[in-house]
RNA sequence: GGUGAGAUGGCUGAGCGGUUGAAAGCGCACGCCUGGAAAGCGUGUAUACGUUAAUAGCGUAUCGAGGGUUCGAAUCCCUCUCUCACCGCCA
C-alpha cells in the first residue's frame, strides 16, 4: 500500500500519478473520510483516556477502602459515548483500510506514459533470431513428436490448460530448472530456498494479491480448521517475499537475495481466447523466482542488477531476447517500475514474455511490516522480485529456437552437463 | 487422529482482575572507573497509530489471533491458530 501520509498531504500529487495508470482516486471520499477519521479518533482517544484514568482511580480508592461509587456513576456515563465513537472510528478506519488495499502503487517517473503493452519501450535487445532454411515446427509440433507433450493425457487428468509432458521434454524442463537454480544459487548470490506452494492470506494481502485478484488464485477448501482456506501460490514472490513479513531486519543482513523453483498455479480468468493451445499459458506451470530484500536507497540498482541476472539466463542459453520497460498502463499493481524480458519464439514470429522484474518499492513492505532498523529506527525495506525464468516458456523457446531439420533438438553448451552431456535429443 | 502441556519484550522468565508497557536475569547502547581492557557502578534499551515542523512532548492500542465478561483484562470465559511431548498412522 501507499502511504497513508500521502493521501492525507499529497493527495492531488498521488491521485495525478495514479491518473497515468488509468486509476481514479476518489479524492472526495478520502478527504471526508480522513476529515471524519480524524476527528472522530481524537474524541475516542480523549474519551479512553478519560476510562483509564477513572478506572485508575477506582483502583486506587477501594485499595484504600474509600467509597468508589461516585467515580462509578461517571465512568458509566463515559461508557455509551466511547462505545459510540470507537464503533465510529472502526467503520471510518475499515474504509479507508479498504481504499488502501485496493489502492495500486505510485509509478516511478522514469515510467512512459501509455494505455497497453502496445506501449511498452524495448530498451535494448540481445541476439538475433535465427535464419532457419527449412520449414519452422513450433513447440506444439515438436511437442507432438516423440510424444514429448500430450496435451490428450492432461485433459484426460484434469482439464484444459494443463499439460504431461515425457521424454525428452519432460528431461529438458528438468534440466532447465536445475540450470537456473545453480547460476543463480552459485554465480548471482541468492540463496536457495525451498517454501510451501500453498500459503494463507496474510501472505496474500502481503504481497498484494489480494484482497483485490482473488479471482486469480485458486483455494484449497477445507485446508484449515477455522474454514478459511489456504491458496496455491500463484508466484514463489509470494510465500519467499513474505518470509521477512513482521520482521525487523538488521542493516548488515541487507540486501536479502532469494531463489526458489516452484510450481505456479493461476486460474487465468479473463484470458479465455488467449494462447489456448501449448504451453505458454497454463494453470499450472514452473518458475524459478528471483526476491531481493534491500535498502530503499537501492532499489532501482538492484532492480536493475535483478533483471541483469534474468537476462543472464537467456544469454547462457543463447535465446534471442529484448527488453522492454513498462508503460503506466500495463504495470502492475503493486510495482513502481517493471522490465519484462521477452524471448524471440520462432513458431509465432514474436518476442513472448519471459519474465517480468518489478520493484516494488516500500509497497508490499508496508503492508508486510517488514523493516529493517536504519540508525535505530525501525525503516521500511524496498522489496523486488523477477522471474529467472519462467521455465514452461523457456522450454518453448529452446525447442523452437534450436529445432533442427529432423525435429531433433540441440542442446545449448550450458545444458549438457544436465542431461548427460549429450548434445541432441 | 488421540492425550497432555504451553504461547509474555532481542533472549530466558515472573505475573493469573486494579497506578503493569509489563518484575528479575541475560544481551545490547551510553557514561563513570582504568594506562588499556575485564570486573564493578550508574543510566537507558519494544512496536504501531494519532497529534505535531519534529525520529521533542502528549495521547491511544498491543502480553499467539479474534470475540466476550468487567468501571478496569497479560490475568476470567469462548472460538481459532501455532509450538512442544507421548501414542497411533504415514511419504
Amino acid at each position: 500500500m501507499i502511504d497513508p501520509k500521502l493521501f492525507r498531504n499529497n493527495l492531488n500529487e498521488v491521485a495525478a500519478n495514479l491518473a497515468r495508470r488509468g486509476f481514479a482516486l476518489d479524492k472526495e471520499k478520502i478527504e471526508n473520510l480522513e476529515a471524519d477519521r480524524k476527528s472522530v479518533q481524537v474524541k475516542t482517544e480523549e474519551l479512553q483516556n478519560q476510562t483509564k484514568t477513572l478506572s485508575k482511580q477506582i483502583g486506587e480508592l477501594k485499595a484504600k477502602g474509600e467509597d468508589a461509587q461516585p467515580v462509578f456513576d461517571k465512568v458509566a456515563e463515559l461508557k455509551k459515548q466511547r462505545e459510540e465513537a470507537e464503533h465510529q472510528l472502526k467503520e471510518i478506519q475499515e474504509q479507508l483500510t479498504e481504499i488502501h488495499l485496493t489502492t495500486p502503487n505510485v509509478i516511478d517517473e522514469s515510467v512512459p506514459d501509455g494505455n497497453d503493452e502496445n506501449d511498452n519501450v524495448e530498451i535494448r535487445k540481445w541476439g538475433t533470431p535465427r535464419e532457419f532454411d527449412f520449414p519452422v515446427r513450433d513447440h506444439i509440433e515438436l511437442g507432438e513428436m516423440e510424444n514429448g507433450l500430450d496435451f490428450s493425457a492432461s485433459a484426460k487428468l484434469t482439464g484444459s490448460r494443463f499439460v504431461v509432458m515425457r521424454n525428452r521434454m519432460a528431461r529438458l524442463h528438468r534440466a532447465l530448472i536445475q540450470f537456473m537454480l545453480d547460476v543463480h544459487g552459485q554465480e548471482h548470490g541468492y540463496q536457495e530456498v525451498y517454501v510451501p506452494y500453498m500459503v494463507n492470506r496474510d501472505s496474500l494481502l502481503g504481497t498484494g494479491q489480494l484482497p483485490k485478484f482473488e479471482e486469480d488464485l485458486f483455494a484449497i477448501k477445507g485446508s484449515t480448521q477455522d474454514n478459511r482456506p489456504l491458496y496455491l501460490i500463484p508466484t514463489a514472490e509470494v510465500p519467499v517475499t513474505n518470509l521477512v513479513r513482521d520482521e525487523i531486519l538488521e542493516e548488515k543482513s541487507l540486501p536479502l537475495k532469494f531463489v526458489a523453483h516452484t510450481p505456479c498455479f493461476r486460474s487465468e480468468a479473463g484470458s479465455y481466447g488467449k494462447d489456448v493451445k501449448g504451453l505458454i499459458r497454463q494453470h499450472q506451470f514452473e518458475k524459478v523466482e528471483l526476491v531481493q530484500i534491500v535498502e530503499p536507497e537501492n532499489s532501482m540498482a538492484a532492480l536493475d542488477e535483478l533483471t541483469g541476472h534474468a537476462e543472464n539466463i537467456l544469454k547462457l542459453l543463447g535465446l534471442p531476447f529484448r527488453t522492454v520497460i513498462l508503460c503506466s498502463g500495463d504495470i502492475t499493481f503493486g510495482a513502481t517500475k517493471t522490465y519484462d524480458l521477452e524471448v524471440w519464439l520462432p513458431g509465432q514470429q514474436a518476442y513472448r514474455e519471459i519474465s517480468s522484474c518489478s520493484n516494488l518499492g516500500d509497497f508490499q513492505a508496508r503492508r508486510m511490516q517488514a523493516r529493517y532498523r536504519k540508525d535505530k529506527k525501525p525503516t521500511l525495506v524496498h522489496t523486488l522480485n523477477g522471474s529467472g525464468l519462467a521455465v514452461g516458456r523457456t522450454l518453448v523457446a529452446l525447442v523452437e529456437n534450436y529445432q533442427t531439420a529432423e525435429g531433433k533438438i540441440a542442446i545449448p553448451e550450458v545444458l549438457q552437463p544436465y542431461l548427460g552431456g549429450i548434445n541432441e535429443l
